[in-house]
DNA sequence: ACTTTTACATAGATTATCAATGTATATAAT
DNA sequence: ATTATATACATTGATAATCTATGTAAAAGT
């Protein structure tokens, strides 16, 4: 479906989901065009998999969540980062850079000089 | 185990196996070494988790492997990444980067600013 | 002789996405 | 009014992938 492989979709996902709750609370929906704007389009989440993954966060207790009435009357629900879920961004972060940093040493040890 | 999650470990293991290969041909139990050296002693693979993997890449047709006697007489099993590899390599590299792009952004709109 | 290191393999458990499907409300268009 | 679309959350079943544990075996070091 999307660019990226499952792999990489299921490694990011909850970093970026800790990282956008970080700016601030939010819900499902918003969640997923927030995705799909900071990624400039190239990241299109589906909702069957995202709620999932909020679900699992929040049994972790990295995410709660609160049901809320918005002001046109919507009925939603509106997730936030717990302390835990702060620290678990931080060593997320932490650990992306890390694996960043070998794959690029890598790489630059071996630049792929052809064009295919 | 690790220091890494699985998920991280699951979305590199591709492009670090498909970068060593790209120095050139290699076996098993050298690439793990290889894998704790760039790592700087930071990613520690098991043979169990290695092995099938390789045996996936090799069914993708992404490396291709020769049974051949080292000079020490040793029996090995030596991989090399086939051009369907280099190419594969590439788009990992691309999908690598551009993830870290959109990781980065994201974390830089809400640096973290406490110390724990 | 014995132990450690080297070397490959697989079965079973666990974990995780992803596609498909279902429900429901609000808004915009006809 | 009626229809269509966008918003919003949830779950089931299929699929895929690692990881632990276990097995086999040869070479090298002590």
């Amino acid at each position: 479906m999307g660019l990226f492989s499952k792999s990489l979709v299921a490694a990011s996902s909850k970093p970026l989901i800790l990282g956008i709750l970080q700016e601030g609370t939010s819900y499902g929906y918003r969640i997923i065009q927030r995705v799909k704007e900071i990624s400039n389009g190239q990241i299109e989440w589906s909702d069957g998999m995202l709620y999932p993954v909020l679900h699992r966060l929040e049994k972790e207790v990295l995410i709660e969540s609160k049901w809320m009435q918005s002001e046109e009357g919507r009925h939603r629900k509106y997730y936030s980062i717990t302390e835990a879920g702060k620290e678990a961004l931080h060593v997320e972060k932490a650990h992306w850079t890390n694996m960043n940093n070998v794959m690029q040493n890598l790489w630059d040890l071996n630049p792929s000089t052809s064009n295919n």
